[in-house]
DNA sequence: CACGCTTATATTTTT
DNA sequence: TATAAGCGTG
């Protein structure tokens, strides 16, 4: 039975809303998730709704498991496993291989990640002659952009181009040229982007024929984080809940954490949300359960700064005199000493290290806190930044299963062909010529067949290779090889002197792959193990070493978006400089520094107890020109000095660094040498 | 035409 | 710090 536990009037309100369209406006650590799980659980224990007749949309697969198994614990039975939830992109996923087929959309496609959509717009930027020219040409990653960035805010190519990336406005007509070549060739290779995702569902979701049924599914639809969803996804929730029916459709968010402009998302979303949906209820949740005071109080500092109104205003009744710090350091060795000596103390006060995150703008800002971390045995897991899947040697191994996966996949023939030695670019289009990868018509034979079985017209050089290349492919293709799982173990043997004839460090890649088989385990087959792979890839280092390998209490590292949602007893912010927040990179127009501003906002807010920001003096960069070693930086425009006072500010002068000898290293570090002495 | 070498370049955040 | 483009060699 449903029990209202510790709700305040607010949230009892939300969670016991009846029909029709709701929005949340929830600020930082209002318990937002706690309410959206027990709305699931209300409307099952209370409404009666049938789990499977929920979707709970959520930002992340984690996101989706966390709230599902917080209902859970509500509810007491494991009804809430039925739910439908995860991210956008993995619902569509899922609704377009079961009815998509009205779509003219076979149920087996393949889904590509934004690299793999790069490499095709390569293909075609190579085909069209665009690499080969006087005028230079938006690379294959800048043309992915503009096409994602296009499709997701549902604006023309010429606007795109005029706002955000004015230096390719004269090759519009190319550009245009590719986008059109790139959709149809990737509907002639049964394979979609992550944008196509959410086009057709949004096409499930409007045309006549679908449109009803696909609305009868869901009796109530819960959006978490609308603050990050783009106009497309706007437009799907509209035609999920069409008019003429009860609109049941609760929608959570804060304007004021709204950080994935960048992917095309608009508050627009949450500010229009009342008048896309008529007669919406809205209720404000202000009461901040997360932070004390003093941290809540510079937080809203940040935050007030911003010209954009967000018409909330946070509280908290948790008092304390501990005021956030701000850490001025001379330079990033400092910065990484300060941290730790910090991580410690806290532990010390009894904060176990994965109470404690140490958060950061870009995935690369943490490197050399890492290798201290290192030095000192100090165990972390990150997320955020990881490049697994876009490692070349990992890439090499999944074309390989896709190739077998959907054999008339371009891009994936293209790489695959290309490993075995004495193979480059022109034989192995010219073997894809002749096993027909291009799909012309419907009912093609399989150019994996063709490939396999067919006389191929090789120069000398590559023949051995090909030849291995079949057998490893034909490995595959046997009955007892249908694992995912086990193809990648088969596959090894092939990859091996190919990786050690293509990469440095083979052996270390080798162990990605061995991870890599490690992932697929949990998969029953092929098709399933990829899609799954590349709509909710591993999101820590720590998903790929596995838990039996960390040690029992680990810190985190996280980039401020991955950190979205969560939040920590200790929260440490790193690289508060000017360049780093905001980035130097994001700082051409006032929108994108806001965006900024709300990021560091974000940052701030996860914090429960404790909150150190650290800010490093003095930066030292790679020789750009020859003359200057290092330059100084300022603290980030968004802690202007009166916002400083809301902090407890140290800098260098006051620790008197001699007296430290945890720097120092050989005989001078007595007690450091005495300390090695007795551990281990 | 592949491959190994040198040089230029751009460098964020994620589904 | 990578990776991509450019160039000479076999």
């Amino acid at each position: 039975m449903f029990e209202p536990a510790d709700l305040n009037p607010e949230q009892l309100t939300a969670v016991t809303h009846g029909e029709g369209p709701l929005l949340i406006v929830a600020g930082a650590g209002t318990g937002k998730t706690m309410t959206l799980a027990a709305r699931v659980a209300w409307l099952i224990g209370e409404r009666r709704v049938r789990p499977e007749r929920i979707l709970l949309l959520t930002f992340s697969r984690r996101a989706a498991r966390e709230m599902l198994s917080r209902a859970e614990r509500l509810t007491g039975d494991n009804q809430t496993g039925r739910v439908i939830g995860g991210t956008f992109h993995a619902v569509a996923n899922r609704l377009l291989r079961l009815h998509g087929r009205p779509l003219g959309l076979r149920p087996d496609f393949t889904v590509l990640d934004q690299a793999d959509g790069a490499d095709v717009m390569n293909l075609l930027r190579e085909e069209f002659g665009y690499s080969a020219r006087e005028r230079r040409f938006p690379r294959k990653e800048t043309l992915a952009g503009i096409y994602s960035r296009t499709v997701n805010a549902g604006e023309k190519l010429g606007d795109v181009l005029k706002t955000h990336y004015p230096w390719c406005l004269d090759e519009a007509e190319g550009i245009r040229e590719i986008f059109t070549a790139y959709t149809a060739r990737k509907r002639d290779q049964n394979v979609m982007d992550y944008d196509d995702l959410l086009l057709f569902w949004k096409a499930l979701a409007w045309a006549p024929a679908t449109r009803e049924p696909l609305a009868a599914m869901f009796d109530h639809v819960l959006v978490d984080e609308y603050q990050d969803t783009n106009a497309l996804q706007a437009d799907i929730l509209e035609g999920l809940r069409p008019e003429d029916t009860p609109r049941n459709l609760t929608v959570v968010g804060d304007d004021a954490q709204s950080i994935y402009g960048f992917r095309a998302a608009t508050v627009r979303n949450i500010l229009e949300f009342p008048t896309r949906f008529p007669g919406a209820t809205v209720i404000k949740l202000e009461q901040n359960y997360r932070s004390t005071t003093p941290i809540l109080t510079a937080s809203n500092a940040v935050i007030s700064l911003s010209p954009q109104r967000h018409e909330k205003t946070l509280w908290s009744a948790r008092e304390s005199d501990r005021l956030p710090v701000l850490r001025t350091c001379l330079d990033e060795a400092e910065q990484c000493e300060a941290v730790c000596q910090n991580v410690l103390l806290h532990r010390e006060e009894g904060v176990p290290l994965h109470r404690q995150a140490v958060l950061f703008r870009a995935a690369h800002h943490s490197d050399l806190l890492e290798v201290e971390l290192a030095r000192r045995n100090i165990p972390f897991v990150k997320y955020g930044g990881l490049k697994f899947l876009e490692a070349g040697h990992v890439k090499d191994t999944l074309s390989i299963l896709r190739v077998l996966e959907n054999p008339f996949d371009e891009v994936s023939w293209f790489r695959v062909l290309q490993l075995p030695d004495g193979m480059g670019p022109a034989t192995a289009r010219r073997v894809m010529d002749q096993i027909g990868v291009r799909r012309v018509n419907d009912d093609q034979p399989s150019p994996l067949v063709n490939f396999l079985d067919q006389p191929l017209e090789v120069p000398r050089a590559g023949l051995d290779g090909v030849q291995e290349l079949r057998s490893a492919l034909r490995g595959c293709t046997d009955e007892d090889v249908l694992l995912p799982a086990a193809q990648i173990e088969r596959l090894r043997a092939f990859l091996t002197p190919v990786f050690a004839r293509r990469y440095d460090a083979s052996a270390a890649r080798m162990r990605d792959i061995e991870q890599l088989e490690i992932l697929a385990q949990g998969y029953e087959t092929r098709g399933r193990f990829l899609s799954e792979l590349t709509l909710d890839p591993p999101a820590s280092t720590g998903d790929l070493a596995g838990p039996p390998l960390l040690d029992e209490d680990w810190l985190i590292l996280s980039t401020i978006h991955s950190a979205k949602g969560l939040e920590w007893d200790a929260v440490h912010v790193i690289h508060a400089a000017d360049g780093m927040i905001p980035s130097d990179m994001a700082t051409g127009n006032d929108e994108e520094i806001e965006e900024e501003r709300r990021l560091l906002y974000v940052a701030l807010t996860r914090a429960r107890d404790a909150l150190h920001v650290y800010h490093p003096q003095r930066y030292y960069r790679r020789p750009k020109g020859l003359e200057d070693p290092h330059t100084f930086s300022q603290l980030t425009r968004f802690i202007p000095d009166q916002v400083q006072s809301a902090f407890q500010q140290v800098s260098p002068q006051v620790v008197d660094v001699r007296t430290d000898v945890s720097g120092l290293s050989g005989a001078a570090n007595v007690d450091g040498y005495l300390a090695a002495l007795w551990s281990d």
